[in-house]
DNA sequence: CTATATGCAAATAGTTTGCACGGAT
DNA sequence: ATCCGTGCAAACTATTTGCATATAG
């Protein structure tokens, strides 16, 4: 979805810092609040620190965007998007996303302990295909 | 492992505020540092928080203590033990261990990707049993 | 025009550090 | 006597908030 309809979709007026900072999430794929800072002070250099923070917020109550956490690491955001589970190069640090079905588990879970399974994050720590190349 | 034990391993001397840090992680099985902080705060009133975030960080780097990050909500802490997946339940947000098989998801994902896998960190949101039962 | 969003500065929260003292070997 | 760990205070970093102004619809 375009990013204007995304953000009139949730309400929200689609003002220039809105979109700068949705489209450096594009960018980014994942990105850090740190990534978004530096990309955005290169391109829109008034947008202020507490405008990234409150528009941050708001789209991760709207779940238009997600944080995601990784043991060790910064914290990401991303823009939502289907189910998928990262996969962190432990190298040179890219994260890729990666699509799997993962009903087996939740369905070995739900087995074995009574609970009732809602969704799942999952993360691989990887050494990707191009870091293997050049070892 | 007795805790002193655990200590003298990694050539940590055992004082008494690493004592009570290991034994209230252990009492909590994921405790947020929140929740050190309070639970120390009873029984040990003297132990400073700089105390507290030296030693979590320093046993950390010693893999004897595991960070562990959820997405929207406080990290926490846990004494580092076998590999196993987190349940957490998002009624009563307590944090279940769940030992799993990961290798054919890790094997599939090698063989799509052409990345080599690492390990992993697999949580997944449920409503637990006794939720359940009551709802 | 009106409601909402922004930028700035100040407030608040979270974490780390320097240093002098105290306890264990 | 020496080394390491602790507590305290201060420094630093990260995040949120209040308010006057600007702007999207």
């Amino acid at each position: 979805m375009p990013h204007i309809q995304l953000l009139k979709t949730n309400e929200l007026k689609a003002t220039p810092q809105r979109l700068c900072i949705l489209d450096t999430l594009q960018e980014c794929g994942h990105a850090t609040l740190e990534d978004i800072q530096k990309i955005i002070s290169g391109k829109f250099p008034t947008l202020s620190l507490s405008t990234i923070y409150r528009n941050l917020n708001e789209m991760i109550q709207k779940d238009m965007v997600s944080e995601v956490k990784f043991a060790n690491k910064k914290d990401y955001f991303e823009i939502s998007k289907d189910k998928h589970v990262h996969l962190i190069c432990q190298k040179c640090k890219k994260i890729e996303d990666f699509e799997i079905q993962t009903d087996d588990i939740s369905k070995k879970i739900e087995e074995q302990t009574g609970d009732k399974v809602l969704g799942d994050t999952l993360c691989f720590d990887v050494i990707c295909k191009d870091c293997l190349s050049t070892m």
